[in-house]
DNA sequence: TTTTATTGACCGACCGGTCAGTATTAATTT
DNA sequence: AAATTAATACTGACCGGTCGGTCAATAAAA
């Protein structure tokens, strides 16, 4: 009646971090347990004393991952005040995420989503669930803009759409990004993002 | 010496138009040979009289869809002459490409993306080739707002990064209308797209 | 010694691809 | 015009490899 005691939760995050690193470099798909489990510096059969099975390792990675990304988010964009400011400063932390170190990390991003589109798994759609992550991001930029517009920094534009086509255009340069990471000059996007999508708000 | 005589290149189209809607329905990677088989109406067998692989028939697929889709929009723009109302009526395409019956092929799109996106087969990233995709695409939109600039109608912007922001928020709205279909009004979002980043290019 | 923790050999479901056998067609022969 | 022949076209049972998940055995801690 002495029983040998681990740090579960350390332990499963262990894991998590393994898996997204494994996730990271092939995809999901081709992440296989043992794959992890060596990542992880475990045996196969303790991933199944922590998770019940892949897809739930891979929901855990998922909400850990997006969690951190979106609190960073909005840590930072609580610092500035002004609107335009604080759309550019969303763009620059999203651009600056395709830097270096976090290039794997935005691979992830992308396999999530293609996974998230393309499983008819119901209880995974509930955990990887896109519909709310995008809302979350909508939401965050409405509320920028119908600051500036309340403020009248900024004219009078469908606020919804207007955060569907920033994300939007975000999104889409990660995409061409990954893609071919040396054709496209992101500073020179990033400016000229600011200065037709962004400044167009301006009155 | 008279042998039995069939059309190779309808069958072979035939097995690829079932391969579309397999994919479209399941995804790629869920998408089995004997689905495939069965769609089209044929043995399982009787694939591999005319694809060598699975890959395979995934890359003539590939090829066959944007294929076509790049030629219905080039030939639609090269129908009106003002720049502006190019970039409208590609805006506009790519939009009506969303609806009803083409939801099931953005799906197929995005599969293909994501499946070039993580492949490591080098002959498939040949075939499936996003980095050529892109380029062709911006090299489109590029030409267009050349030829603005030309005409003294378009202000002078950095036109490389213009076109990979334009094709990427068209992308990124694809990318959330899949997602969630009933979210974003198509109507508003095409109009605020045309009130800001399209007509922010004229001076 | 007891309880918890870990392990990897093993199991079985799954699936891409093969191939021996069958069907179909049309030219040739009778 | 019927029968024969020979070539192509087609098929699905089967094979071999893969991989998620299990569990009996072992290790470690208290």
């Amino acid at each position: 009646m002495a029983p040998r005691i681990v740090d579960k939760e350390a332990k499963k995050n262990q894991i998590i971090q393994a898996a997204l690193q494994v996730f990271a470099k092939n995809g999901i798909a081709k992440s296989k347990m043992i794959d992890i489990a060596n990542a992880a510096g475990v045996g196969k059969g303790t991933i199944y004393e922590y998770f019940r099975s892949k897809e739930e390792i891979f929901a855990e990675a998922y909400n850990t991952f997006f969690a951190d990304m979106k609190e960073s988010l909005i840590t930072h964009i609580a610092e500035v005040d002004d609107p335009v400011e604080k759309l550019n400063l969303l763009s620059n932390l999203s651009f600056s995420f395709l830097d270096s170190e976090s290039r794997d990390f935005a691979a992830v991003m992308m396999d999530f989503w293609a996974e998230g589109v393309r499983t008819k798994n119901d209880e995974m759609l509930e955990i990887v669930n896109l519909k709310r992550t995008y809302t979350e991001y909508r939401t965050l930029i409405s509320q920028i803009v119908r600051e500036g517009i309340q403020k009248g920094i900024f004219k009078k534009v469908d606020v919804d759409s207007y955060s569907a086509i920033l994300i939007a255009a975000l999104d889409g340069i990660l995409l061409q990004t990954i893609i071919d990471p040396n054709i496209i000059n992101l500073v020179n996007v990033e400016k000229t993002l600011s200065e037709t999508l962004i400044s167009g708000l301006k009155k």
